[in-house]
DNA sequence: GCCAACGTTGGC
DNA sequence: GCCAACGTTGGC
């Protein structure tokens, strides 16, 4: 089982708004990278946990944790031109752009954030640290355990 | 709101 | 295929 970081600007899609979604389930779609767009199609598997990132937050901060709950199949917003994720270059027989489904499992006690993260010894290697742009990253599983017990 | 880092596009 | 121009991300 892999471990991921999951990045979402929370004045979008927060994640409470995940919990109050219907079976705390929500497709997991706008992600327009194609780093991350081979990830959720071919390596995000059911079962997987992912650390749920508040992006241009205040604090940024890992904020919960979901699960992986359908893996990855076409993002239906790149075919819909009133959304804002729109992509007129994507064929229906030949989709650009995937998602997976994610269920919340739970909000943290209290969130991580990145400046504590960063102040970690331990998590150095996470690609988070790095200045990565990536919205879906996989997690080492001894970085996943030192954030859940960082907020504890 | 600024801007550095990084990803994508497109002329050549 | 190079790389300048442009667009986006996301911390601050």
């Amino acid at each position: 089982m892999n471990h991921w970081l999951l990045k979402t600007e929370p004045s979008s899609f927060s994640f409470d708004d995940l919990l109050k979604a219907p079976r705390k389930t929500t497709g997991w779609n706008g992600v327009r990278n194609y780093q991350a767009r081979n990830s959720l199609r071919d390596e995000l598997k059911k079962g997987d946990l992912a650390l749920i990132y508040h992006s241009n937050a205040d604090p940024s901060a890992v904020i919960g944790v979901a699960e992986i709950v359908r893996e990855g199949y076409p993002d239906p917003t790149q075919f819909d031109n009133k959304d804002d994720h729109y992509d007129p270059d994507s064929a229906p027989d030949a989709p650009r752009w995937f998602q997976v489904d994610v269920k919340a499992v739970k909000k943290l006690a209290r969130p991580v954030s990145l400046e504590e993260i960063k102040g970690n010894k331990s998590l150095q290697g996470m690609l988070l640290v790095q200045r990565s742009r990536l919205s879906v990253q996989k997690v080492s599983p001894p970085d996943f355990d030192t954030i859940l017990r960082l907020a504890k």
